[in-house]
RNA sequence: GCCACUGUAGCUCAGUUGGCAGAGCGGCUGAUUCGUAAUCAGCAGGUCGGGGGUUCAAGUCCCUCCAGUGGCUCCA
């Protein structure tokens, strides 16, 4: 049996003629119908579903009953259409496959079910949706049905036409075969590992092989975001851009420094590069067409730019002009993309997750040949754990390959996998659809069970020929090398995100929320217990200030002791100290930790302290006034 | 982009069958000068997301647009 599904805002028909010799009498009103928000159910009985009706019949109800949960139609309209095969069963065995059908479905759905008459020539008219769901075909046979084809019909005899470009199509044909490579080297078929050990990384399989299904709440790191006075949207701008408040934009510029910082340790030379591309421009031409449609689209006189999706076209192009030598390769570039633009589809934003306009840390390595960029690989993928571990977020590893290149390293994803020190999830392609044969990603689980990609690096084999990178080997030949793009820490906004979320996720465990020492807006704030210690509080944050490098702030409003406390709390300052008589003439500082715990100690312990937690980390001012009375709300 | 849900004070939310726009927090003013998660009192604060319609009367019903979230699609 085929199917035809189309999910329409309405549909009517009419029985005009009959299309058999003796065709099965109508009864009353069965003539003609009409529905609204229908899911109409175009059928074809074909010759061979007679040999196991009943099969073929659930099979179908199944299938429709699948359709309609994901559509949301109000009713179901059964349509006899012949011709959707040229293998029709005989006209009797095809009606009384038909009833059966209907009856089924009539007793197994929960919206009303209407019928179009069999044997007869009907005229109709339909207004389909067009969403990507509106349209679903489906095959059934006696034995095993075949799989939905989403986006569109395509009937037997005629094939779609290519209306959409080459790299969208080829992705519909992607096939994935997922596997668990473990730090001991062994591969297992996901779908046949033992998760037990780790519920985390099964969910992670499970949205990375087949998606969420989540329940529908807002994620929490938007409240927060907000809520903390880091981040909100920007009603005034387009959908997917942010405005952020002094706090977060703190945050935001020292994951901008530590980023680069990491990758220009790790040898990458920091350019810079137009955020605005020539549409015309040959090569990028040729690459955009590689590319799904998604960028915004700049009018400037008569001339049309597109603004950069991601930092490479800049960089491919100060290599084209670059003068190479074996000698000097790995040759490394970094920008710090801001901004890199996707004008995503709306439904597809989700606060600090996936935006419209973000920043990229981007680097491309170009390297002589795939030892090269194996170690080059190797190297990026442990500066993206040092990344990981500096912002204190759990995540989770995979790597993908195409099969043919994994055979033939299979080694190197054994080196991954022991460097990394537990699972990775590993996807196979059986053909090379992108323009990499292998790549990695780390990835943090959200309080939803969503995975998000921050740090990636991928082996490109196709665009330094595209765009005529080349070096002259040690032989004097000109030769095309390989590159390598990386992000080592993925968009910026994204990990404030994964911070977000991973803190959000420890609270609903019931642990406080906090975030990484460096990255504290405010690190220590000193309370003093009424406004006769407050001078002697800005002292001490001038003091500590200088002598432990760190953000201190005073809490000089007329509150009690215990408020201050409490809003020290909720903005996760991590050392808390309070000044009143007892601290005034005394050698020892009474702090308190965001643990709970309290101590006394000196200021030299204090400082000793601090500079530990601080580490190497990029420092910054505080964002704000130093006494917390002179504080404006951004937002309340 | 499609489907669904949501949008009321700066924030979080209540608002009955259509009938005078509400609370808490935050802000301001005053009192209080406090020892480890919220001191007390008073005051101000509204284009009920925007526009259109139905009605004697719309936060409430209808249409439309915008925004947010979830799902689908997508994620260079």
């Amino acid at each position: 049996m085929r199917l035809l599904f189309v999910h329409a805002d309405e549909m009517s028909f009419e029985a005009q003629r009959p299309a058999l010799k003796a065709p099965p009498p109508l009864s009353p009103g069965e003539e003609k119908g009409s529905a609204a928000e229908v899911l109409v159910v175009f059928y074809t009985v074909e010759a061979r579903d007679v040999e196991d009706a009943g099969s073929v019949v659930a099979q179908a109800v199944e299938n429709i009953q699948d359709v309609l949960r994901q559509v949301h139609a109000r009713e179901v309209l059964l349509y006899p259409y012949a011709h959707l095969s040229n293998q029709l069963a005989p006209p009797d065995r095809a009606k009384e496959l038909g009833d059966r059908l209907r009856e089924k479905v009539r007793s197994s759905l929960s919206v009303p079910v209407r019928w179009a008459p069999f044997g007869y020539y009907k005229s109709f008219v339909l207004r389909a949706k067009g969403h990507p769901l509106a349209e679903l075909s489906r095959a059934i046979g006696p034995g095993s049905s075949l799989p939905a084809t989403p986006g569109g019909p395509s009937p037997p005899k005629t094939s779609a036409p290519p209306t959409e470009s080459q790299a969208l199509a080829n992705e519909k044909k992607l096939v994935s075969h997922w596997y668990v490579l473990t730090p001991e080297g062994e591969l297992t078929e996901a779908e046949r590992y033992d998760f037990s050990q780790d519920p985390d990384f099964q969910a992670f399989y499970r949205y990375e092989a087949q998606g969420s299904r989540s329940a529908a709440e807002e994620p929490p790191h938007v409240r927060m975001m907000r809520e903390m006075e880091l981040v909100d949207y920007e009603p005034g701008a387009d959908a997917g851009n942010f405005r952020w408040y002094p706090k977060g934009y703190l945050m935001k510029r020292l994951l901008e420094e530590h980023a680069s910082n990491l990758i220009q340790a790790a040898g990458g030379m920091r350019v810079e590069t137009p955020i605005m591309y020539d549409f015309e421009h040959p090569a990028l031409k040729k690459y955009l067409d590689r590319f799904p449609a998604r960028q915004y689209i700049l009018r400037s006189e008569d001339k049309e730019y597109f603004l950069r999706f991601a930092a490479c076209f800049g960089q491919y192009l100060i290599f084209h002009d670059m003068v190479m030598s074996r000698k000097d390769l790995p040759v490394r570039l970094y920008e710090l993309a801001r901004f890199a633009f996707r004008r995503e589809q709306t439904g597809e934003l989700s606060g600090l997750r996936r935006l419209r306009t973000f920043t990229m840390p981007d680097m491309h390595t170009v390297v002589a040949d795939l030892e090269q960029a194996k170690a080059e690989f190797l190297a990026q993928f442990r500066a993206s754990q040092t990344w990981m571990a500096d912002l204190e977020i759990p995540y989770h590893a995979a790597v993908r390959f195409v099969r043919e290149f994994y055979d033939a390293h299979a080694d190197f994803a054994k080196t991954l996998a022991r460097t990394l020190g537990k699972p990775l999830l590993v996807e196979m392609w059986d053909e090379r659809f992108f323009y990499f044969v292998m790549k990695f990603e780390f990835h943090p689980l959200d309080t939803q069970g969503r995975a998000a990609a921050l740090s990636t690096v991928q082996i490109d084999v196709e665009n330094c020929e595209r765009f005529g990178i080349q070096y002259t080997d040690s032989d004097g030949q000109r030769k095309t090398p390989l590159l390598l793009h990386a992000s080592i820490p993925g968009a910026i906004e994204r990990n404030v995100y994964a911070l977000l979320e991973t803190e959000a996720r420890r609270m609903a465990r019931g642990e406080k929320g906090k975030f990484p020492f460096w990255l504290a807006p405010t690190q220590i704030r000193i309370l003093p217990v009424s406004d006769a210690y407050v001078d002697a509080a800005l002292e001490l944050a001038e003091r500590l200030e200088a002598e432990a490098g760190a953000r201190v702030d005073v809490d000089d409003r007329e509150e009690g002791i215990g408020r201050k406390i409490r809003d020290a709390e909720l903005e996760w300052v991590p050392l808390v100290l309070v000044y009143g008589e007892k601290e005034k003439g005394s050698p020892h500082l009474s702090v308190r930790r965001r643990d709970g715990t309290r101590a006394q100690m000196s200021l030299e312990e204090l400082v000793r302290e601090v500079r530990e937690s601080q580490g190497t980390h990029p420092r910054a001012p505080l964002p704000l006034p130093r006494r917390i009375r002179l504080r404006p709300v951004f937002r309340g």
